[in-house]
DNA sequence: AAAGCCTTTTACCAATTGGTAAAAACCCTA
DNA sequence: TAGGGTTTTTACCAATTGGTAAAAGGCTTT
């Protein structure tokens, strides 16, 4: 993990370009399984086929299958927290600040659609594995955001709401267009999304917030 | 699967007790396990322990595992469509629709989280087994209630949306109620939903819901 | 070329997987 | 009580599961 300093002159940071990049791929791999079928439905062959290496050479980079997943899932929180802080940005301007925040969501929802569904398979088997990390990580930034909603109507920036299952909402209709694309895709009558799509549910998202939430007066 | 005619007097549904009862419970059985796990992540020995059955016990009920997935996952869509075909009741009316449904849905989320987790599993990992059933019985289902909304919109009934993606966002802002009940608890900071939470969800679904589709002078 | 490290492969392992075959137990009617 | 159908159990099976131990291979430095 860390590299010896020898007495040599200094190349740190030499072999990484197999080492660093096949647990990259592995992780990688690992993500889109999991995404599809969940942690009980994957096997270490199936990621192990998946990227080219054998199920040992796995074990030798991820002590055993769980702490596998658990690194998958750690770096999925990761991103999910980068695209959802933007809330907070843009404290003086609820407009604004939801915007920014539905839009960010729906381009996790574009731009990450694995990530997106393996959290939400953690989720739906009830987060046996997280549920520590995500009470850690995930509900204090949600509850942040409620409290931001909070200030904005005390100050009577927005009518009052009900901040926690207006942000339930958020995620989950933005959400949806990962995590449920393959039922999307049908009602659509498309075989995959397009960026259309996506534009369209944000202004449709965008327009029942705005209304829900925004003084009559300040429009 | 038939009654064999026998010339004595006709005692028909005699030998159910059992038998019936022991299907429906491996059914019941497999339901909680597959919404939780996924079918990945079940074996048949785990429906059989949970039944208190044996696993060669299972496989005389139902041919296969696969087999014992689909009659479980064709359960759930019936029901999933009787909770959901509210919207056609009241053409006339589409506030009175909009509540019906909302609540619909969420009645459904309340009292089957399970058969609802099953189907987001399923949907979730891309429909792999029930791609068919879903473009056959839901996807009409939902154009319908789609052509629904621009019936109104037409006739001035309400202001015109994009039926698709707000029918997308009930479900969407419904479902997630069981599929992602233990975030929303942890969010809410209780062991589980209570019936208020219910009560509140709907209350703000509706809300915006109304806001976004009524037209302002029918207000 | 030898030494030493890092990586990969080979060889196993017990437990579990979905599934088959057939024997045994059960239950009702004649 | 004998027979016949239905249900359950016993006995297997090959394949796959996650994981261990150790040998072999590579690469770099001396």
């Amino acid at each position: 993990m860390n590299k010896k300093p020898p007495p040599a002159a200094a190349k740190v940071p030499k072999p990484r370009a197999t080492r660093a990049q096949l647990e990259h791929d592995i992780l990688d791999a690992a993500k889109k399984l999991f995404a599809q079928r969940g942690y009980g439905g994957v096997s270490l062959d199936h990621i192990a086929k998946a990227v080219g290496a054998s199920k040992q050479n796995l074990l030798y980079y991820f002590p055993s299958k769980e702490a596998l997943y658990r690194r998958v899932l750690h770096g999925v929180l990761d991103v999910w927290l980068l695209y959802m802080d933007n809330l907070s940005q843009r404290q003086d301007d609820p407009e604004l600040a939801l915007r920014e925040y539905i839009a960010g969501k729906l381009r996790f929802s574009r731009e990450r659609p694995d990530d997106s569904r393996v959290y939400a398979n953690e989720v739906l088997s009830g987060a046996p594995i997280f549920a520590a990390e995500i009470a850690e990580r995930v509900v204090p930034s949600l509850q942040a955001d409620v409290a931001i909603f909070n200030r904005w109507a005390e100050q009577g920036l927005c009518r009052p709401v009900d901040g926690q299952h207006l942000m339930i909402l958020l995620w989950a209709s933005t959400q949806v267009y990962a995590d449920w694309a393959s039922q999307i895709s049908l009602v659509l009558g498309k075989p995959a999304l397009e960026a259309q799509d996506f534009a369209d549910a944000e202004s449709m998202i965008v327009d029942m917030v705005l209304r829900t939430v925004l003084v009559p007066a300040a429009r």
